[in-house]
DNA sequence: GTGCGTGTTTCGAATTTCGAAACAACCTCA
DNA sequence: TGAGGTTGTTTCGAAATTCGAAACACGCAC
């Protein structure tokens, strides 16, 4: 249940995304967050840091051994969101068969 | 994206999650949420029902199809939190292994 | 030293969430 | 009929979170 608790603030979810590749500097990921104010990022940053998912290393934050596997676990999820979007559109299209 | 967003929204995941194994009314999930307002139980359901995922029914709130293969989607998430759990256990144990 | 690119903190304003109370609609039992 | 219980939902002020922009600190090239 912590986990929901970690992962349902704003950004947690979107910076753990944009990290899943590869380290990335503070304000690279600001950059690529759009909307992402630095005061939230730093919050999020301590607090995923903390809880041992990412850690700062020579290139930026990147993510740990359990950043990646939680990276793994994310992926079903966005493949789920692909067709979520889809189903979206057809809504916006035709909001009659809802 | 959008996604990110729907979910980076508090108490978002675990109303999915309480919904996971059939439909709840209204004042169970308040009960099983300990600490969510019905303000922002209600804010999230429209949400949720908004995106197609939930559908209110004669027992109360449940997964539409695309809620429910979302639901499967949380799968692998929910098991790395449990290892990720016993993570943190080890370590508040002994911090020292960071 | 001056200028630039980082990492990070600060602070008031805007938004979100909390917490509790309330209203409405139903059902049951006398 | 109506008094009491259960559930769904809305409202509203207070507390917490987030935004947005500015600032400080540090290293590096010129």
């Amino acid at each position: 249940m912590a986990a929901m608790d970690l992962f349902g603030r704003r950004w947690a979810l979107r910076i753990l995304w944009e990290l899943r590749a590869g380290p990335l500097g503070a304000r690279t990921l600001l950059a690529r967050c759009e909307g992402l104010s630095s005061s939230v990022l730093y919050q999020r940053l301590r607090e995923l840091t903390a809880n041992g998912i990412i850690a700062p290393s020579a290139d930026g934050y990147e993510l740990t051994r359990l950043g990646a596997a939680l990276s793994h676990a994310l992926q079903p999820l966005n493949e789920w969101a692909i067709t979520w979007a889809q189903a979206q559109e057809l809504n916006d299209r035709n909001p009659a068969e809802a």
